[in-house]
DNA sequence: TTAAAGGTAGGAAATATTTCGTACGAAAAA
DNA sequence: TTTTTCGTACGAAATATTTCCTACCTTTAA
């Protein structure tokens, strides 16, 4: 399954997890994925958190500095360009394809805070003076 | 892994796919979803849409209607509940909760057309008036 | 210099997910 | 009535994903 230099491919939930710690701490080594792993999500073995890394490197997801003993891992992708593709697939799967049917689920949602709410008015406010 | 009545689960990609069919065209057999899923997403033999439709039954996520030969399916949970619930998760796992971050990027994206700006912009509007 | 701690590699095992073959019953067509 | 078509049930197989054991090497602490 090795993939050099292609699209962007989904990672699963478990690559996802490494990922969001990646873009939390920057390039890290196995030891802080695991460290940060078990104090943020969920307790794992740290030969789990390697193998995956190492899987996430032949899959084309993670890059390795080997330089040193202690290889350190970085996103293979920009952030912004992984989540926007999966924010993309999201709402093509769940919305039609329809951001703003997102949007109005959004603003609807319970979940969402006051103050969220009016970060994102104060947001579309600022848009509509830039145009 | 029976679930009779409990919290929202997160269904599998091949069953979200199912759910879809469902969202779109109400309640239905196998037949109709299976041939739906051939004609929209992929191909698929009758027999694993059925396997993955009654392990779904299993699971809570979809009822089923046997008072006919052939059942009809539909989903355990609304459609707006489940893709609020789906939304939910997707933000917290990928904007660390912030609906105004998802909302920040789907404004900057490319993919997200002119007409669609607008209408995210007019439904902005509204909520405004209405404060 | 030896022991302990910490690193990578690789394979096997455990799980989860998906696919489909076979059996068999009911309904429809011949 | 017989055959064909269409349905469900069930289990096994295939695949994808995740976990972790074992081996072995390097560095650090005794």
């Amino acid at each position: 399954m090795k993939k050099e230099n292609q699209e962007l491919q989904e990672p699963t939930r478990s690559e996802l997890e490494i990922l969001q710690v990646l873009w939390k701490y920057g390039p890290s080594t196995v030891r802080t994925v695991n460290d940060k792993l078990n104090e943020e999500k969920r307790e794992v073995q740290y030969t789990s958190t390697l193998k995956l890394m190492q899987i996430m490197v032949e899959k084309g997801l993670l890059v390795r500095d080997e330089s040193q003993m202690k290889h350190v891992y970085s996103p293979a992708t920009e952030e912004s360009k992984t989540k926007s593709f999966l924010l993309d697939k999201f709402v093509d799967t769940m919305y039609n394809g329809s951001p703003s049917s997102l949007m109005m689920q959004l603003l609807g949602n319970k979940k969402t805070s006051k103050k969220e709410l009016e970060a994102i008015k104060e947001l579309l406010k600022k848009m509509d003076k830039g145009k």
